[in-house]
DNA sequence: GTTCTAACA
DNA sequence: TGTTAGAA
């Protein structure tokens, strides 16, 4: 299988129990239940053990809560911000998911190089390439003909 | 030692 | 939400 794939599926499948969440974000094992009980969050639906855990996609959400409301948003509040989050995540993560392909090395030491986002062809047919760049001057999107 | 539910502060 | 009790 396809490396990416597998990443994808380990990454995918990675579960974490509500005492090391609690731990890492910082959020009480009664916050967590208690979200849950609001449906805001859900534990990842398997055996019948009755132990909760919780996977990757749940944990982003569950530390983009914990960001809103040390912001001062309400719970309520932080859940709905969080629907907009999830969309554009979803959005960027197809975009580069399909672009990461395309990753030239520029200069390996100092993790350098240029990421291929694809090509636009004109009206009067000049071809353009748009390239994400990372050098000594930063991150920019640079067009070459 | 960890997690669960339920109940009360 | 925090805490605590009692069970798994």
């Amino acid at each position: 299988m396809e490396s990416k794939k597998i990443l994808h599926n380990v990454f995918q499948n990675i579960e974490v129990g509500i005492g090391e969440v609690s731990k890492v974000v910082g959020v009480s094992q009664r916050q967590l239940r208690y979200w849950e009980e609001k449906g805001y969050i859900k534990p990842v639906s398997d055996d019948n053990s009755g132990v909760r855990r919780y996977n990757l996609s749940t944990l982003y959400l569950i530390v983009f809560i914990k960001e809103q409301l040390d912001k001062g948003f309400t719970l309520a509040a932080a859940f709905e911000r969080s629907k907009d989050i999830r969309v554009k995540s979803k959005i960027v993560r197809t975009f580069f998911e399909h672009t990461f392909n395309d990753v030239k090395i520029t200069n390996p030491d100092k993790g350098y190089g240029e990421i291929d986002l694809g090509e636009l062809r004109t009206d009067d047919g000049k071809m353009y390439h748009f390239k994400g760049v990372v050098d000594e001057r930063g991150r920019y999107v640079k067009i070459d003909e």
